[in-house]
RNA sequence: GCGCCCGUAGCUCAGCUGGAUAGAGUAUUGGUUUCCGAAGCCAAGGGUCACUGGUUCGACUCCAGUCGGGCGCACCA
């Protein structure tokens, strides 16, 4: 039997029955429930009288006496009233809020769950980078991101596939062979012959090293042992991008990363899927030649110019491959898309979506969906350092996770809203590791776990505790603050914006902090006893199922 | 020049599809521990929400413009 405590949606339901008694011929509006900031405001207020007032050309507080008269009857209801300009006021009784505890304590690791997905399937792409070297800073930030958004996705009924695009062809995979190859004879960056689009970081050197040594790389779908043939292009190609791949496995495995699915742009053009692709394009007659090219009408989409598929060298331009590969997603039975990526990535956006378009394959105009995080800058020893690829200069990935830790990486990480630019300070992070929230937020699970460790009782006496025991100032916040959660994961599910579940966690701490300092948990009395250490595990559940979410651990020592 | 994102306390950032007196952390100042974890708690100060108009019962939130910062504007990816 479930009981009441998501009242934002019982109360929805109580008040659209009211409207239509009160006004049914406004059953259209949209019934809004919201927390007041004041406590004084009630738990749960609702705007719906003012919204009506004009329509009803009456007062907005004659028609939210009106509505409340109209209100079916509800056990959680403590009180109701009329205050300022027509709010409604709403007041949930103690004893139903008390509720949750158990409910929290009862549903486990799947306290938060929603049916907001309700099963259908939904493919996040995200990280995506070009096996042309390491995994840097802003990498980690799509990785924290975009695993996390999955996380939220999934306990919010989503059926999530991860995929990870592997640009594993084109011209920079090009210039990465060359760099490769002249590094396996020998030749340097600062050698007056090195091209200037070569890539220059040392682990170039590395990959030659181990070309040249005929070592064996074993990636996640690839297994290739090198020729050691400084001429062979084709054999320093193939060992470059399967020993780069492997790399940024590691890294994404130690940041706690996975993927259901690699996707290669290569096998897009060995299975045919690009040249099917084109052929439709030309078929749709969104098409024309001009300059020896092929070009895309990409104006009839809201581009502002149209687009060359084809060069003149009768090579693709990379948005070709990226629209067949988006029409092979959408043929796998994703209706739901969404890509996680730089923000630096946004142009491609009008263009996939003109050329899916163009395809005329019933895709909806604003398939996939994206989430652009916005670029990072890396602040060490107070200068910023400027990200260059080619340079070979930058904060990899696996810096952060060695010198400031898994957790607190991804915690910064994804704790901003995506559309912010992020200033990450490795000396912050690094030297002040103790003010960082993260640790804020698994102080009080460890907390929690240390209280709980001292207590002899049975963990199920927790499911029969006397909830009603808990009405002190601090518990109602906590309970309520618990309540809160599903909520939370529906507003970072809807809104793609996960870093809410960071707040949310913060606040949580900080109620149980105040808490903590002012009670005492093992006490003489039984009843009391038991039905504390049944919110606080209430509380530590709900911690821990945030913190998984973000891919942060849980200790329960620190 | 065009497109997208951002501008909120000294600093780093929240602010939920427009809601009632704009919030945290940090820094500063003061208080707090013979006690189950002080990586904690309590309190104070700190704001013309970049600016100017507009929309309405109501704007940090929506619209237009201005200023400032970032990113992108390739027959690169």
């Amino acid at each position: 039997m479930s009981v009441v405590f998501n009242f934002k949606i019982h109360l929805s339901e109580l008040f659209a029955q009211a409207l239509r008694e009160v006004a049914p011929e406004a059953t259209q509006t949209e019934i809004l429930i919201e927390r007041p900031k004041l406590a004084s405001h009630g738990d749960y207020a609702c705007n719906l009288a003012m919204q009506l007032a004009k329509p009803l050309r009456k007062s907005p507080r004659d028609i939210a006496h009106a509505l409340i008269s109209a209100l079916p009857e509800s056990g959680v209801i403590e009180k109701l009233e009329v205050a300022g300009a027509g709010f409604i006021n709403v007041f949930i009784t103690t004893a139903a809020k008390q509720q949750v505890v158990r409910g929290v304590l009862q549903a486990g690791a799947g306290y938060g769950h929603i049916h907001l997905g309700a099963g259908r399937k939904v493919g996040v792409e995200f990280v995506s980078a070009n096996p042309t070297g390491p995994l840097h800073v802003g990498h980690g930030r799509g990785a924290a991101v975009g695993d996390c958004l999955c996380n939220v996705m999934h306990a919010a009924g989503w059926d999530v596939t991860r995929e990870f695009y592997y640009n594993d062809a084109g011209v920079q995979i090009d210039n990465l062979t060359r760099s490769v190859q002249l590094r396996c004879k020998g030749i340097t960056p600062d050698h007056p012959s090195w091209p200037e689009e070569g890539y220059r970081g040392d682990y170039i050197a590395d990959v030659a090293e181990a070309y040249m040594a005929e070592e064996t790389v074993e990636a996640d779908d690839q297994h290739v042992k090198a020729a050691g043939n400084v001429n062979d292009a084709e054999a320093i190609r193939h060992f470059a991008v399967a020993y780069l791949r492997r790399e940024q496995d590691i890294d994404l495995r130690a940041f706690g990363v996975n993927f259901n699915l690699f996707s290669l742009e290569s096998a897009l053009y060995a299975d045919g899927k690009v040249k099917e692709t084109v052929d439709k394009l030309i078929a749709s007659g969104h098409t024309y030649e001009q300059d020896d090219a092929l070009w895309l009408r990409t104006t009839d989409f809201g581009d502002d110019k149209d687009r060359v598929m084809r060069k003149t060298d009768g090579t693709y331009t990379y948005f070709v491959p990226d629209v067949a590969y988006h029409l092979d997603k959408w043929r796998r039975g994703f209706t739901r898309v969404i890509n996680e990526q730089g923000a630096d990535h946004h142009s491609t956006i009008t263009r996939v979506r003109a050329g899916l378009q163009a395809l005329d394959a019933g895709i909806p105009q604003s398939w996939p969906d994206y989430v652009l995080h916005q670029m990072v800058t890396v602040l060490r020893n107070g200068q910023e350092v400027k990200i260059s690829k080619r340079a070979g200069s930058y904060v990899t990935l696996r810096d952060l996770i060695d010198e400031v830790g898994c957790d607190a990486t991804r915690y910064f990480l994804a704790a901003r809203h995506p559309d912010s630019q992020l200033v990450f300070d490795i000396d912050l992070a690094k030297s002040r590791s103790n003010d960082n929230p993260v640790y804020y937020i698994q102080y009080a699970h460890a907390r929690i776990s240390a209280v709980l460790a001292l207590w002899d009782g049975e963990r199920n006496a927790l499911l029969q505790a006397d909830v009603s025991l808990l009405d002190s100032d601090y518990e109602t916040a906590l309970l309520q603050r618990l309540i809160d959660y599903p909520q939370v994961i529906e507003i970072a599910a809807q809104d793609l914006a996960p870093h809410v579940i960071a707040f949310y966690l913060k606040d949580l701490a900080a109620d149980f902090h105040s808490y903590y300092n002012a009670s005492r948990f093992l006490v003489e009395d039984e009843a009391i006893k038991t039905a504390r250490l049944a919110l606080i595990a209430a509380v530590a559940q709900a911690i821990h199922n945030g913190l998984a979410l973000l891919g942060v651990s849980a200790p329960e020592k620190m």
